[in-house]
DNA sequence: CGGTCACTTGATCGTCTTCAATACCAGTGG
DNA sequence: CCACTGGTATTGAAGACGATCAAGTGACCG
């Protein structure tokens, strides 16, 4: 069952200078908890690094060595039965912190969808960044509730809706993604394919697909080139979602 | 949809003299970050009161006020469709920290089981005490990975599992219940009811008591006055959770 | 003893899965 | 330019698992 640990490539250690301060993910990430002032500090403790698409660079049960920040790119979280079937739980994009809630070894896996750049902190030299930056820990703290509450949602989605529900469910999510505290926006693009929304939602490809196709022609969502979408019909989406429809 | 708040009845606001000293749920909790020197300190922080069985002590949607810290019994959390469908989060007991993850509405409800009892830190002593006690902070940190873990694990099987395997997973981490890194008990009282074990695991009533039928049936447990439990194969229990049978 | 409540058991039904075929698209080479 | 390939998505038909509806059992209690 385990995939064979593909190493990722190591583009450049952190050295004195500061990559962090030009850092696209930081605003987005707990490093905003770090002042200015201090960057280099920052930098030194990371190792920044590239995994290519399809590559899994976190693997469920091998020994936690360390923290990811994502800079750029999509991961998929996944947990995996045996037989092979999958659980993804969630994605990972520009700013994410993973690594979480790892006491010795990870509980999860973690896998490139595109080309995704992230920085790697050792474990110790986080622990001696949290001693130093207790703002960080704070930060760190309002992640893991918010990915607690994230991961409660989806419970009452796994456990409790219906396919269209969680299918709609998922469009909203997405078209909320990015946009942190905005409006949501009518069109987005798809970063995953059917089986990993399938993976997601606990239903299979052919589920998706089929409720895809069923909510394009009841005019709630439009699909072109099977990942550019469009929201249609909002308010009867949100009704659908929360089972109101 | 919304359950008429019921208030809880607040015993005794904790005074300079210090109720948590002798606290038989402080060893277990997140109070355990503060040292003994300062236990006064944390005794005026909080408020201690009792929520009858059945009573909703924190409803999801209302203003966090708070967090909880739970003494003695047990208490579900839940969230809820509007149409009344129900997603059991988990159940906590003694020690048990409630309102993680909770920037500005409780995201779940809080209902007593049996005779729950509590401690209740209003938010703003909560965060006076977490800038004097940065233990507590990273106490709390440890707190909220670990629930996601927990999450994370049940996101695999609410989204994965038949329900024979939810129900043996469910058992087996019945009987790990209470004996922490100990070994698990292979005797147990089941805390709950059929409709919370249905509601907690995405199934119905029927399926659970069907289910739990035929494991006994099969040698793998047994099961007296519907709610004492005993482990008859382990093993192949825990194959079976797995997805290995 | 009737009443309630929680649980169990049975019969039928529906949703989603499974299995299988087909469509679609990009890339490759004749 | 077009057949060929491989990967991904869609669509169709059949089947299974769990839900729903309904009845029955047993414990507890006034």
């Amino acid at each position: 069952m385990t995939v064979a640990l593909a190493r990722p490539i190591v583009i450049q250690p952190h050295g004195a200078a500061s990559p962090c301060a030009g850092c696209d993910a930081r605003r987005a990430s707990v490093c905003q908890a770090i002042p200015d002032a201090d960057l280099a500090r920052l930098a030194s403790a990371a190792v920044s690094a590239v995994a290519q698409p399809g590559t899994t660079f976190i693997d469920e049960g091998y020994p936690a060595n360390g923290f990811f920040n994502i800079t750029s790119g999509t991961v998929r979280l996944f947990k995996m039965l045996p037989d092979g079937r999958r659980q993804i739980l969630g994605f990972a994009g520009t700013g994410h912190f993973l690594g979480l809630g790892t006491p010795e070894n990870y509980g999860l896996s973690a896998e490139a969808i595109d080309t995704v750049r992230y920085c790697w902190f050792p474990k110790a030299r986080m622990r001696a960044l949290l001693d130093d930056f207790p703002l960080m820990e704070r930060r760190l703290l309002e992640v893991a509730s918010s990915e607690l509450i994230a991961a409660q949602e989806q419970m009452l989605l796994l456990g409790r809706k219906s396919a269209r529900e969680r299918v709609a469910s998922f469009m909203l999510a997405q078209s909320r993604r990015g946009s942190a505290c905005q409006h949501p926006s009518p069109r987005f693009t798809l970063l995953m394919n059917r089986a990993d929304i399938a993976d997601y939602l606990g239903l299979t490809i052919e589920t998706v697909s089929r409720t895809l196709t069923k909510l394009q022609a009841e005019g709630l969502i439009e699909i072109s080139h099977t990942s550019a979408v469009a929201i249609r019909n909002q308010t009867g989406l949100e009704n659908l979602a929360e089972g109101r429809a």
